[in-house]
DNA sequence: GCCAACGTTGGC
DNA sequence: GCCAACGTTGGC
């Protein structure tokens, strides 16, 4: 069991439209970064923990939590022509872009930006490192049990 | 393989 | 809208 961090426009995505979609479950399309890609494909798995992120927003910060719900499968929309994910070079014979689906658990209080850089214990936290733009990054266990246990109070949900 | 130019992310 | 940081592209 690994956990990670993944951002999400809310004008796109919110932890509310999460909740609101048949099965409270979205596939994690539009991810066009290799690193964020390899990620899905090689480390995630069915019931890890995801700490779901709003970026590019009044607010930016943690907004809820989630699970992965699917191994990695490709993206649709990578073969779409309408859509602005579209790649020209990816075919479903050699798919270029791979997403895993992402299931709602649970709704938090929001915990903004300026409160985890306020943490010592999250002082190396791959999200907060300078210059970081990466839209998935793994999260320490250690850091899942501060941010999950300590500041959202969800002991349930710790392990 | 190098590297300059360009595009994107994302906080502010 | 600005800008720092970083990834990608493409000429050589």
């Amino acid at each position: 069991m690994r956990y990670w961090l993944m951002k999400s426009e809310p004008a796109d995505v919110s932890i509310d439209d999460l909740a609101a979609l048949p099965n409270q479950t979205v596939p994690w399309y539009g991810v066009r970064n290799y690193q964020a890609r390899n990620f899905m494909r090689d480390g995630m798995q069915v019931g890890d923990g995801v700490l779901f992120y709003h970026s590019g927003c009044a607010e930016p910060g943690i907004a809820g939590i989630a699970r992965v719900a699917s191994t990695a499968y490709p993206d649709a929309t990578q073969f779409d022509p309408a859509s602005c994910y579209f790649d020209a070079k990816a075919t479903p014979e050699s798919p270029r872009w791979l997403h895993v689906d992402v299931q709602f658990v649970r709704k938090t209080r929001l915990v903004g930006l300026p409160e985890l850089r306020s943490q010592p214990e999250l002082e190396n936290m791959r999200v907060l490192a300078r210059g970081n733009r990466l839209s998935i990054t793994p999260v320490e266990p250690a850091e899942w049990r501060f941010i999950v246990g300590q500041l959202l109070g969800a002991t349930d949900l710790v392990n």
